[in-house]
DNA sequence: ATAAAAACCGACCGATCATTCGGTTGGCTA
DNA sequence: TAGCCAACCGAATGATCGGTCGGTTTTTAT
């Protein structure tokens, strides 16, 4: 591997666990056996060695939820927000670094004063809001799904479901058995209980 | 003041606002007006500065939930969970610099190796849970509350309460508005729908 | 084969960091 | 009034930090 490509992946991995501060370049130097002056010849600073990667956190979880879409096919509305919520949690696990990267409070701090640091932000949880949206939209379309406000609805799901993730990381509970109830806690602020009700009946 | 106080209240400030880590003992002496001698002369060192200030964090808030619990009275076990979220909520406004260190991850990674540190955000996230299951519980013995789990529900949805409070702080949306959407997503989690049908027929 | 360009190296620099320490002050007690 | 102790001060210290720079090696293009 490149010796750009090895500072890329173990910064990611340091400044997604340690945090940016507690994370010095000589210590990104020895891990990845690169030079200090190497690490500075890829990247002109340390902020723009973390812009690199946090362009590359978006591009990562863009392009899955954007194949994720292409691929996935469901019946209905409820099941297309129930298998995104699934997908989410299988992604938070496999991309770990990346979503643990996103927790931090160092990017959005970034963000407040730094236009591009904003913009990856913010085009990541479009991503991630507008496909809660689109299946809530198609829910009320096909009758699955009940809410009074799409967009609110969707913001309060990824809230919930980012919390679950979040208590997980945080090591205090063994929030992995949290699956079950999460998907009933999804299933019951969506449905539209008239047509339950019709089906059941 | 005694500089004592001072010292942690504006620490208290920069390690939430700005990190354990990007707060320096000299922006603090500065801030406080006091010397850098007297900081260490009151806290050994900067963790045990940031463990005093952990500490006051729990005892306010589990103090204002005890307070809380004495004073509130509600018609059923739907109703008091509520209330605590609407009172969680208020909370998050009224000591914004205190939970705001409670989602930095700071703590969390020194409650690895530091037991002290652990037991403070044990006992907060304890006393947070139990006040949320024990609503939960009241509401299933009188019928206004519904769920698979008590527990799990009152980790789920305290992961979506705070979810929310997470959002509004990344300053990416205005997450303000969510309170309607929010409580709505609470009852329709715990609600007894049986209970509700036979009301309205 | 050769020259230009890109990747890489590690000693070095000034700034900043947490912490120390010898000394001063001011209020309380005996 | 004498003596004590906690509160307070600020210059000094050694370690570590992000970043620089002149030079060497490797890759690429012709």
């Amino acid at each position: 591997m490149s010796k750009r490509n090895a500072i890329l992946e173990t910064a990611t991995r340091l400044f997604s666990r340690n945090g940016f501060k507690q994370t010095s370049m000589s210590e990104l130097s020895r891990m990845t056996g690169a030079a200090g002056g190497t690490i500075f010849h890829h990247f002109k600073n340390k902020e723009d060695l973390f812009l690199n990667i946090l362009k590359d956190v978006q591009d990562t979880i863009l392009s899955a939820f954007r194949q994720h879409k292409e691929t996935a096919r469901y019946e209905n509305g409820l099941e297309m927000v129930e298998g995104v919520v699934t997908f989410y949690l299988h992604l938070t696990g496999v991309l770990e670094d990346q979503f643990l990267l996103l927790h931090r409070h160092y990017p959005y701090q970034m963000a407040e004063t730094n236009t591009v640091c904003r913009s990856y932000l913010e085009s990541v949880y479009n991503c991630l809001l507008d496909i809660f949206e689109e299946g809530i939209f198609i829910g009320i379309e096909d009758g699955s799904v009940k809410v009074e406000s799409p967009r609110n609805t969707a913001m309060v799901l990824f809230a919930m479901v980012d919390g679950v993730v979040r208590l997980n990381t945080y090591n205090l509970y063994h929030a992995g058995s949290l699956y079950h109830d999460l998907m009933a806690s999804c299933r019951k602020i969506l449905a539209n209980e008239n047509q339950r009700r019709l089906i059941n009946e």
